[in-house]
DNA sequence: ATACTAATATCA
DNA sequence: GATATTAGTATG
């Protein structure tokens, strides 16, 4: 290294690489650099950018020098959020960093922006707006139609108006063209949509906003919560109860709970907001709730059996049609998995130790717990009623698109869900086509619960909660209760609906139907009893491996460690419910624990390459 | 992550 | 025996 010939005076510093997982290196530079500077360094024969952790002294090892020092800079608070980020979720510091865009050296002059039109509020909202105000965080509790992004605008516009800035969360922005609108409509160029596939041109083009000032808003899915917004007041979390907030790779962050800590640290206000809050954040934070003006347009809900498209359907459907109005029908996501449960009272045949549905794996004939992998044989009749015999079979969209055309002639359908709607503009299209009637029935799935409102419906069809119900999963109630709140809120906006909700346990959706404070509350006591989140932490360890031994092997190790740790609970292990993906053999270790400290440490104990960690894991298979 | 190296499989 | 493919390892 050449300041070693010379004898020049150096500085040595530790640095992290960006984009990579490997560890902390050490290299020179002749200057002192600020913490969080990005620098080009050279690494065996290429070059890498990286970010300066801190000086050290000169070490044993041969070094090489910084190549260049950018005009980039990550701050203080980026570092911690990072730094935690990497301990909690299991990541490296590189990975959890190159999650954040650093900061620009400009630093500018923002001057008051305000809104001119700036939306008027209800008295109700007035309230909820004021209570806001008050408070640090809060959880925004309004059903669908309350008008909670009058009041989201409304805190947005009170931020830039003191000359701050705020990031607006929401999830699958690129689907939710809806919201955009909105929020040009008030915010104008101030305002920019930010998510994974917009295109690097354009991010450059943002954070050139970002950097004059110009752009005081950055509304998007997960990652516009790590762009670098100055002078940031504010951070609002839409849809907080929706699981797309939590990556599905390393690192395994869940961008609500990282809004939060982020908030904290900056001194921002944070607003979580939902229809259908999660049971942890309504457990965790100040609830300021909204009712509704307008939920009072009346809703007739009505209860029918069966697992397929049967006549109750058919008729409300083709009786809709023939009104010459609009239609929805929601049907669950194609799933991986069956669950056995009784058409006749309803029940998900439940795993006796975890209560989460067992699977049912018909190659093997038996029946499997995807928690704690207990295997029993399967069952002929239900265990609740005696009921004979279990049903296990689902419909798919294009399966229903047939039966409905078939049934009733002449009928026009949208389809919606991830086999056809793939771009925005798909989207744009098939929701273009159905607000100009040019379609009777919007036939789909989950797609359909969320962010879309579709005014004109009068007849909402929900069919499978049964199987949601009996997923393997300790929040499958939530995830159906969630579910039919968030598709019966997408209708009768404008007029009077009928929701038809298909289910073999009408008195589990009934007694909740216009309250779902009142399920949260029985639902956090049913955690409680059973010690699961927000009662107690999870985490899953996945272990994936070409080689099946070897990957039995590395899961038989980790547990055997684990098993000194007397707070941990090893739930289950075993093979994943998808035992192979992309050619490699999955196994899958689930942990609880009371304290999230002591499951933290152990796990940080065992942690190495061969594994990854899952921190409060919203997916199990 | 990825460049580099050692180990192993494939082939004429 | 030479070369292609894969597995393992260190990177400053």
């Amino acid at each position: 290294m050449i300041y070693d010939r010379l004898a020049i005076e150096v500085y040595y510093y530790h640095i992290a690489l960006l984009h990579s997982s490997a560890p902390t290196l050490t290299y020179a530079h002749r200057d002192e650099l600020p913490i969080g500077s990005v620098v080009t360094v050279p690494l065996k024969s290429t070059e890498k950018q990286a970010v300066v952790l801190g000086q050290t002294e000169a070490p044993s090892f041969e070094t090489e020098a910084i190549l260049s020092v950018s005009e980039h800079c990550y701050t203080e608070i980026q570092m911690q959020v990072a730094r935690f980020i990497s301990e909690y979720y299991f990541s490296s510091f590189s990975e959890a960093i190159s999650l954040f865009l650093p900061f620009g050296q400009k630093s500018v002059q923002r001057s008051a922006f305000s809104v001119q039109d700036a939306p008027v509020l209800s008295a109700e909202q007035q309230k909820a707006y004021e209570q806001l105000l008050q408070k640090e965080k809060a959880l925004l509790f309004g059903v669908t139609g309350s008008g909670k992004t009058e009041i989201f605008i409304s805190l947005m516009a009170k931020m830039l108006e003191e000359g701050k800035t705020a990031i607006f969360l929401m999830p699958e922005i690129s689907l939710t063209p809806q919201m955009e609108k909105r929020l040009k409509a008030y915010f104008g160029d101030a305002v920019a949509m930010w998510h994974s596939k917009i295109t690097k041109k354009k991010k450059e083009q943002i954070l050139e906003g970002i950097e004059s000032g110009q752009i005081r808003i950055i509304a998007g899915a997960r990652s516009a919560l790590f762009t670098p917004m100055p002078d940031l007041g504010l951070i609002i979390v839409d849809e907080e109860h929706d699981d797309s907030y939590k990556a599905q790779t390393r690192p395994r962050y869940h961008a609500r709970d990282v809004a939060v800590l982020m908030g904290q640290k900056l001194g921002a206000k944070v607003v979580l907001a939902s229809a259908t809050p999660s049971m942890g954040s309504y457990h965790k934070y100040e609830v300021v709730k909204l009712s509704s003006p307008y939920i009072s347009t009346k809703k007739h809900y009505r209860f029918i059996s069966g697992d397929t498209i049967n006549e109750p359907i058919l008729k409300a459907l083709y009786e809709n049609y023939q009104k010459r109005e609009q239609s929805l029908l929601f049907l669950p996501t194609r799933g991986n998995f069956k669950y056995l449960y009784c058409q006749s009272c309803g029940k998900t045949h439940l795993c006796p130790y975890c209560s989460v549905g067992m699977a049912l794996h018909r190659k093997r004939r038996h029946l499997k717990c995807h928690y704690c992998n207990y295997t029993e044989a399967i069952r002929e009749s239900c265990v609740h009623c005696g009921h004979t015999p279990l049903s296990s079979e689902r419909m798919g969209t294009q399966e229903a698109i047939e039966v409905i055309k078939e049934a009733i002639e002449g009928i026009r359908i949208e389809q919606f869900d991830r086999d056809s709607i793939t771009t925005a503009k798909r989207l744009k299209d098939a929701l273009s086509r159905f607000e100009s009637g040019e379609s009777d029935l919007l036939l789909g799935t989950q797609m359909l619960s969320k962010g879309h409102d579709y005014a004109n419906i009068t007849l909402s069809v929900i069919m499978g909660l049964d199987h949601i119900l009996g997923l393997a999963d300790y929040r499958a109630r939530e995830r159906a209760m969630s579910l039919l709140f968030q598709i019966a809120g997408r209708s009768g906006r404008a007029k009077e609906a009928k929701v038809l909700v298909q289910t073999a346990d009408p008195e589990f959706f009934q007694s909740y139907l216009h309250d779902y404070e009142a399920f949260i509350k029985d639902e956090l006591s049913f955690l409680e009893m059973m010690a699961y989140p927000p009662f107690a932490s999870l985490a899953r360890i996945l272990i994936a491996h070409k080689d099946e031994a070897k990957a039995s092997k590395i899961t038989l190790d980790t547990v055997t460690q684990l098993k000194a740790y007397e707070e941990i609970e090893i739930v289950g292990h075993g093979k994943a419910p998808v035992e192979r993906i992309a050619n490699k053999y999955r196994f899958n270790i689930l942990l609880r624990a009371k304290s999230r400290v002591a499951l933290l440490k152990a796990l940080h104990a065992v942690d190495r390459r061969e594994i990854e960690i899952d921190m409060d894991p919203v997916e199990f298979s």
